[in-house]
Parts: C-alpha cells; structure tokens; sequence
DNA sequence: CGAATAGTGTCTCTCAGACATTATTGG
DNA sequence: CCAATAATGTCTGAGAGACACTATTCG
C-alpha cells in the first residue's frame, strides 16, 4: 500500500466505503438430493424473492466469524462446515447501496438441514435442479416443493451457482463430501452424496476402490439397522477433519 | 438480509465500516523461475519491509475495476489475466485501521514482467522458492536478488502462498499457463512454465501428449529462430482465452 | 427359498511414467 | 561428423468402467 493509501486511508471517514456483508449458502441433502435453505422476503426491495441468509461485517469481527453468527442467527445452527467462496462487489448488486458480499458456503448434514428447517428460523428448503452438463456446470435452479424455479433475489442465484461449481470441484480431492454425511455413515451413502452433488451416477466397485485406497475411512464394525436386506458397514473418517 | 439488516444498514452512515481494499499479487517468470513484483514500504507501519501493490475500492467501482485501477496506477502494467484469489479479513492484519482486502491474482508474460520491473514504478522482484513438498504445498518465500528471504508486510506473506497454491491446482485443468506465457511458444516453454509452478520435473513425453492431445494448441507451422540446435515448432492457442 | 442390496473378482481400456530411438538444426 | 535438443515409438503398470458373480440379511 502506497503512501497515498496511507494518507487517505488513515481517516476512517475520509471517504465513503462499501458496506460489507457476508451471505452464506446452507447446502445439505433433503431425501438424497441437494437442497439450499433460504429466506423470503418480506421487504423492498426483491420482496417476495428468496434470499440467501446474511448479515453485514462488525468492525470487531473477522469474515469468518461474521459467517459463524450468521449461522447462528439467522439459521439457528451451532456447527457447520464453513468455507469461503467468492466476493461479489458488482456496483448493483443492491439497490439500496453499495453492499460488498463475502459468500461462504456452509455444508450441513441431512440431520442438521432438517433441524434447521424446523428451528424458529423461517427457512425454506428448495431442491437443487443441477444437471450434469459438462464439468463446468450448467445453470442451477432452486425449485419449490411443487417443483417450480425460484425467484432468487439480487445476486444469489450466481452465488448459489458457484457454491455448487465449488463443491463440485473439490468432490474428489477434499474431504467436504463427509460434511454432508453424519459421523457413520456406508459406502453407499458416500456414493449417494457424489451422485447428488455430481448429477450423475458412478461405477460402484470403482468408487468403493477409490475410497478405500485413499486411505481416510476406518470401518467401524458395526453395520446399518433398520433394512430388510443384508446391511451395509459402517464407516467413519479416519483422521480428523 | 433480514429485516433488521435493512433498517441497519440503509443508512450509510448508521455504523462504521471496514475499509475495503484489494491487493494484488503480480506473478510471472524471471530467468525460468517463478518470481513476484513487491514494494518496499518507506512509511510506517513495516516500514523497510516488502508489501503486494494494493489500494482502496472506490464507491463506484467494482472490485475487479478496482484490481484493474491499481494494475495500472501502481505497476503501469495496462493487461494482466487478473483472477480473485481470496478476502482476508483478520482483526490486526493492518495496525492503522480494520482493513479487510480482497487478494487478486495477476499472471504476467515473462515480457510485461520485465517491463514492469524497467518502468516508473519503484518495483522490485522477488524469485519465488516453491519447493515441492507434495500437492499441498509447503512455505513460499520471496528472496532477494542475493537469495536472502525477504520480510513481507502484513499478512502479504499468508496471501502470496495462497496464490502459489491456486496457481498449481490450477495449472493442469485450466489454461492459466498460458498467461505467462508469450502468444507464441514452444512445448518446451509451456513444459517450463509447469514445471517452473510445480516446483518438480515433469516427463516429456506424457506432457507433450497431453498438451496435444486436449485439442487447446494449434502448431504455428513456424519455429523458434536463434537456437543453434533443432528449432521447436511454436504453437499459440487454438481457441481464445 | 426369494427379494433386495452389499460387496468382490476379473477383463479391458485408457493414460501416465520410463526409456530408448529417430529427426533436425548449427557448426 | 558432433553436439544438442526436438519429437516420437513402445513397454509397463496403475487405475477406472463394465459386468458378472458371490454374500448376507429379512421374511
């Protein structure tokens, strides 16, 4: 930073700012498919659009946990995966004034989504219509229960869309699969997650190979309750995410 | 965003902000070797130390504008394949004020580079040691033209090895290689540029294969002049970045 | 035993690494 | 011809897809 930055930086009201904000896109699995939690609003502007949850940057708070509290607040959740994503700062992106977003993307197991649906929060769930189209993704639309597109308010459908890219990208070199899946969890399950998230099926000895030759899942010995055929094991992550 | 957000934050002056700021970290190849454009600091704070050009976001420009602007004003370079990279928001990245900065990254050919470095502005490169240390990336650090390591202000050090790593895991799926790079180029260069990234050798013949083999370059039907040994075929990319 | 899904064995195809070989230039 | 590097051919081993087969549970 240059001395000019210097000089007309030192002055916290030398010159008008950008607000700044952090929106954060909850994603998790409802009956096996990839689902978004969002907001309606109520209020001017985009009123009766859907919103990603958000909340603007303390002058005391770090980005990240900006984010925590969003979570907290706005969704009523403790814990979740959270990773930022991008930061949107086209000039309007809201009409009220200039809002600079930081996204994260929040990644919750199938329970934690369903109990943030029934919290006090007035959250909606909206299925996740993500074709495969190629790696670099087509557009992703968020439906209504009866199955309807969304209208998203502001920027959020793109922000919804990168989140998706996101996740998409880092599948199969990271670990964020398994914060989508409780503590135990089958082979299938994991599969299931790669399926929903990919649009798209995959070759089942070939993928129980790739997981089990990574290395980072310990079979826990017991095995699945509750079916009325042979139950698959139970596995956990090896190391610590 | 909330009710309550709204009425919070439709006044602009309601509560104070973070400055918002961008900061950009110039990367290209001096001598083969990874390197990147710094300015030593004069002014408190970390004064005497190496700092990314950077600057403040105006009102009425979006970040990549912003990106852009300080391209021009604190390097004079006019084109750069500019990317964002991450926002760094911690409490005390900045003693003077809360900052919070969006990184870019900026890809130079080996030619801008150089002009850059012979233009107005008082910049100065640092070769970058990449050791390889496996996909994860260890320590980057910026050395002096004696091989000294150099102290970076701010958390500029934390920001530079985060663009080494999204230069790598970018580099086999993407053509960002291709941005430092001149138009016209030789295998052999292009193999360099990875390996030069990657900080590990490469197998000439599988990369040669898959160079071609994933359509992106067309032959020039030209070669390189000046070599006093067989001349390579140049290639340029067949479709447009 | 039948239904349903878990889990495995095996063949093939693709692709990367390794290494050797041929091609082409200047001197 | 020699030196130096470009460019290619070929072998091998790793890993993914496809498909069939065996295993285990409930009823």
């Amino acid at each position: 930073m240059s001395e000019a930055d210097f000089l007309a930086g030192y002055d916290p009201a030398a010159f008008p700012r950008p607000a700044l904000a952090v929106d954060l896109v909850l994603l998790g699995l409802r009956d096996g498919r990839p689902a978004v939690l969002l907001l309606e609003r109520s209020q001017h502007p985009h009123a009766g659009r859907w919103a990603l949850p958000g909340g603007f940057v303390g002058l005391d708070e770090t980005l990240d946990k900006a984010a925590e509290r969003v979570l907290r607040e706005k969704a009523g959740i403790a814990l979740a995966h959270l990773e930022q994503l991008y930061t949107f700062g086209a000039l309007d992106r809201d009409p009220r004034m200039r809002i600079v977003s930081v996204a994260y993307l929040a990644l919750l197991p199938e329970r934690s989504f369903a109990e943030a649906l029934d919290g006090e929060a007035p959250l909606a769930a909206a299925i996740l219509d993500v074709p495969w189209a190629g790696e670099t993704g087509g557009p992703v639309a968020a439906l209504s229960r009866r199955g309807e597109p969304l209208a998203l308010a502001f920027d959020h459908a793109d922000i919804l869309a990168l989140a998706v890219l996101r996740l998409r990208g880092k599948l199969d070199y990271s670990d964020v699969a398994f914060a989508l899946l409780p503590e135990q969890f089958t082979l299938r399950q994991l599969q299931d997650v790669h399926e929903a998230i990919l649009g798209t099926p995959l070759n089942k000895p070939a993928f129980r190979r790739r997981m089990l030759d990574r290395g980072w899942l310990k079979p826990t010995g017991t095995r699945e309750a509750g079916t009325s055929f042979r139950p698959a094991e139970l596995y956990r992550l090896a190391r610590p995410r």
